[in-house]
DNA sequence: AATATCTGAATGAATACACATTCATTTTTC
DNA sequence: GAAAAATGAATGTGTATTCATTCAGATATT
């Protein structure tokens, strides 16, 4: 109908389709009906309905860390790469959320096969944090107690968490800026206004573990 | 053969195929069998494949609130607070890989209705995290400017991210003692060693877009 | 206490159906 | 008018669910 790229058009269809519905409970049809084109056509294009998941997650994971990099070069300062990477990132959770979605949701199942695969990518898009994390030890300015692999999860899994909210419910309460600056903020400077009461590492090992309540 | 309590046994094999093979992939035939049932009995105790989804949520959320609550009890200085919460909530998980590996993946898609429903007993999960970032700000310890319903986001998805790494990878390189001390440590007192160089909030406005890089 | 009758939990083979995939046919392109 | 691209009805498979049947134990009958 329209003039072509088929394949395009059946992506964007099935991103669509699959953040609706879930992968499994999506259905060839529908894909289909979403991009305009027969059933049978998406099998020129695609091995399987399970290959059109995985080709969303390579043509469009690529893009997203490359971006991301780019946008990190524009400072040598660590604290504030930190905070760009998380604007960065939950802009783009912002700006494709049926993508965000998916990503979050659909492929944190599926095969052994895409788990390792999509842990790959993950690991460059995480390694990106730890690479901050321990250029700003090497400047003095960071702790050198805090772990890059400890670190880089935390902050990945805090980011992820912010745009979980966002995917699944519509009205958000807060900004992108507002959270990215809030989430680099915590990790910075903790969220601390004074000392906190001595850490009684001394006496009180009072546990009492209660022994009732059973069943 | 044994005695019986088949309906706990089914949850038990259920918890564990669902784990190995994702919700959609397990096959009724795959829990009876290791269950030592017969494909019939499953039906006599639940109503369908999900209806032993939802029950697996529904009877192993509830101890785990009760259960981190009941821990957190044991003192009232919120900083000591975050540290035990982080620590339960990563014992949790260590102990039952599979129900974590479950409620992580599994719930993340499946229908709205579990979706609403999962949300709102996480919410009450959450708000333990609000809740004690609230003592803090009144007892004066924590900043005031720190956003409640974006910390409990941060520290438990941090916590969430921590944990998904030793769901799919069982070789831990971090205890979950030394995760829960660096995680807590990084929201109260930040990764910082000394004062980042200037936020250049007033001059090195030197953004640079770099217009190249195309494509 | 031996035998007959009942009960409902458990079984697993048979059913029913949804849907991914195929492919003979049609349409478009050059 | 040949080749390529697209179609969508038909096919085949996989598996959730059903249900007629079994059988172990309880209860009643002699």
């Amino acid at each position: 109908m329209k003039v072509a790229d088929k394949h395009g058009r059946i992506i964007q269809a099935a991103i669509k389709v699959f953040a609706r519905n879930g992968f499994f409970n999506s259905r060839i049809a529908e894909i289909a009906k979403e991009a305009n084109v027969a059933d049978g056509t998406i099998y020129l294009y695609f091995n399987n309905k399970y290959d059109i998941l995985i080709t969303i997650f390579e043509e469009e994971m690529g893009k997203i860390i490359a971006s991301v990099k780019q946008e990190l070069a524009t400072t040598d300062n660590p604290c504030e790469k930190l905070e760009i990477f998380a604007f960065q990132h939950l802009s783009l959770v912002e700006k494709n959320k049926d993508l965000a979605e998916i990503i979050q949701v659909e492929l944190r199942q599926s095969s052994k096969f895409m788990k390792e695969y999509r842990n790959r990518k993950f690991a460059e898009y995480l390694q990106i944090i730890s690479n901050i994390v321990k250029e700003g030890q090497e400047k003095g300015l960071f702790r050198k107690d805090v772990m890059p692999g400890i670190f880089k999860r935390a902050f990945f899994g805090a980011l992820d968490e912010m745009s979980r909210f966002w995917v699944l419910s519509p009205k958000k309460k807060y900004g992108v800026k507002t959270a990215a600056k809030q989430i680099s903020h915590f990790f910075l400077n903790g969220i601390l206004e004074q000392p906190c009461p001595t850490k009684t590492k001394t006496k009180k090992r009072k546990i009492k573990r209660t022994k009732s309540a059973r069943k």
